[in-house]
RNA sequence: GGCGCGUUCGUCUAGGGGUCUAGGACGCUGGCCUUUCACGCCGGUAACACGGGUUCGAAUCCCGUACGCGCUACCA
């Protein structure tokens, strides 16, 4: 294999899309799989659509995500500019090229001419008629007017496109990696404008020459680009180039099976945008290994990945041909599955702006014990701020319903019984703290869970959690027994308790 | 409409002519563990779109039908 050489080539029209990080993400581990390069191109030839922040977003996300780029905006590399709008001089050459080799034409109809020619043609069997050998004839353009008169349009300024001179008759065929065969037929295609008036390539245009200019290896894309390739491989026969392989990704689909679009998906509560993700507190890891494993496999029974490990076992053939719908249930699972794989000073390190947002604070390694202590029974990081927030201030309430079944009259004083033996103490862990509790309980003749529930309602304000004496340990003796005085001083003893 | 692509449990998928009475994961669900809640473990539920071929034999190959998706711009 020759070397390998990918790209992502967004448009700043918009957040980045979970599509659009998916694809990223291959482009990606097919790049470090084979030792190649991660290239990173802006497509911004859209004046019209161009959106101000949505570089900053694009370049956010793939950091967030951990893709790093070896040849892009901010760090340039050896084929730059990687901003298509800095390469119209390059675009502008290759077309004159096509122009004076007769593979592109200039054409001179105003938009309402095209709307003109669409009118009078469309019927029920041609709801689309195209701009192509056919229909060309009867337009303004380098096939119908004569030399001279196209010059002097040109030189003289007047508004003009150039088309691409789709050769009549062709079969083109290439071989996707994930499609196998595929065939068009050249006389389907139309003579897409490569230049528009403005002097902006289309994508069409800018994306050929520049992945043939960038030594690009490999295509990978959404699947919406397959109908497209035919263009790009008559561009590249006109102009003398070997085209890249391709591979055409399924499209992640909406989970009725319709398309993922930000409209429809916020009508099911789903985030599609990268940003939405982080906002909402998934983890970076959990989002890739879930885009991952949307569309791909490993052939293998392992679920759950880092983006190293991930990177060891991805290859473009294992990438299915359907559509894939999205699953909010699975996107969670992974969630959970990371979080519990992170270690505790990486959580820490990442609830900390959840819990100052919920103006609550504690020192790292307190935060790093709770963390260890919580991650197998969060979804999200951010619960610790929420749900367990009593690991780092006192609770505000206690449960009614917990209070009603575990509150009983001999509660406070067992209560209190149990704080004066967690103060005597010399070593505060959870084993002591079980001990303690057994032989109170013994003496007592109370059950063990007799106190094990009230002093769980009265340390957490809540009846679950996890193993109660590890829970003593990590919030401390002095706040245990000031939440155990805490709780007898706010719970009134029930009278009618047995 | 045309062109292209697709179709295995509800969802993500394994499988590529016999080993498939179709395997795994999510979800849902029964139980175990735990004097809490989770985790974990054991079990259950549930699929080869349909119709024709080819073949001794088809989820796997071929054709057709249906359905879905994409494209059909001076947008990408």
């Amino acid at each position: 294999m020759t070397d390998v050489r990918v790209r992502f080539a967004p448009s700043p029209t918009g957040l980045l899309h979970i599509g659009g990080l998916r694809t990223a993400l291959y482009n990606y581990l097919f790049a470090r799989r084979h030792g190649g390069a991660f290239v990173l191109r802006v497509e911004d030839t859209d004046r019209e659509r161009f959106v101000e922040e949505a570089e900053q977003d694009i370049l956010d996300a793939l950091a967030w995500a951990g893709l790093s780029y070896d040849e892009g905006p901010r760090i340039g590399g050896p084929f730059g500019s990687y901003y298509q709008s800095e390469r119209k001089s390059i675009y502008k050459a290759y077309v004159d090229r096509l122009l004076a080799e007769g593979h592109a034409y200039y054409a001179f109809d105003t938009p309402d001419e095209l709307q003109a020619m669409r009118d009078r043609l469309t019927t029920a069997e041609n709801p689309n008629p195209r701009y192509d050998a056919e229909t060309r004839v009867a337009m303004q353009n380098g096939f119908t007017m004569p030399p001279a008169d196209v010059r002097a349009r040109v030189e003289g300024g007047e508004a003009y496109v150039v088309r691409l001179n789709v050769p009549a008759g062709q079969a083109i065929q290439f071989n996707d990696i994930v499609r196998g065969t595929v065939v068009f037929q050249s006389n389907e295609v139309d003579d897409q404008v490569l230049m528009k008036s403005d002097g902006m390539p289309t994508y069409h245009m800018a994306n050929v020459v520049d992945d043939h200019l960038m030594h690009i290896s490999h295509i990978v894309r959404g699947e919406e680009w397959l109908s497209s390739t035919p263009k790009h491989i008559l561009l590249y026969r006109a102009l003398g180039w070997e085209p890249p392989q391709t591979a055409h990704l399924p499209l992640i689909l909406s989970p009725n099976g319709g398309k993922l679009s930000k409209r429809n998906a916020d009508k099911m509560g789903i985030p599609v945008n990268v940003r939405q993700y982080r906002e909402l507190g998934y983890e970076p890891e959990a989002l890739v290994n879930y885009l991952a494993l949307l569309g791909w496999n490993p052939g293998i029974e392992q679920e759950v990945f880092s983006l190293d490990e991930l990177v060891g076992v991805f290859s473009l053939e294992r990438i299915g041909k359907a559509g894939t719908q999205y699953s909010a249930d699975k996107m969670n699972w992974f969630n959970q599955q990371h979080l519990r794989r992170l270690d505790d000073s990486t959580l820490a390190h990442r609830v900390r702006p959840d819990l100052e947002a919920a103006g609550l604070t504690a020192n790292d390694a307190y935060v790093q014990r709770v963390a260890g202590l919580m991650k197998d029974r969060v979804t999200f990081l951010r619960e610790l701020a929420t749900t367990w927030r009593f690991f780092f201030e006192e609770p505000a309430g206690y449960d009614p319903d917990g209070v009603a079944k575990r509150w009983k009259a001999d509660s406070p004083a067992l209560l209190e019984a149990y704080a004066v033996r967690l103060e005597a103490l010399p070593d505060f862990t959870a084993a002591a703290c079980e001990e303690q509790l057994r032989l109170l309980g013994e003496e007592r003749g109370a059950g063990a869970g007799r106190i094990i529930h009230p002093v769980r309602l009265a340390v957490s304000g809540i009846t679950h959690g996890p193993s109660l004496f590890e829970m003593l340990e990590t919030l401390g003796r002095d706040t245990c027994v000031r939440r155990l005085r805490l709780a007898i001083s706010r719970l009134p003893a029930p009278s009618d308790a047995e």
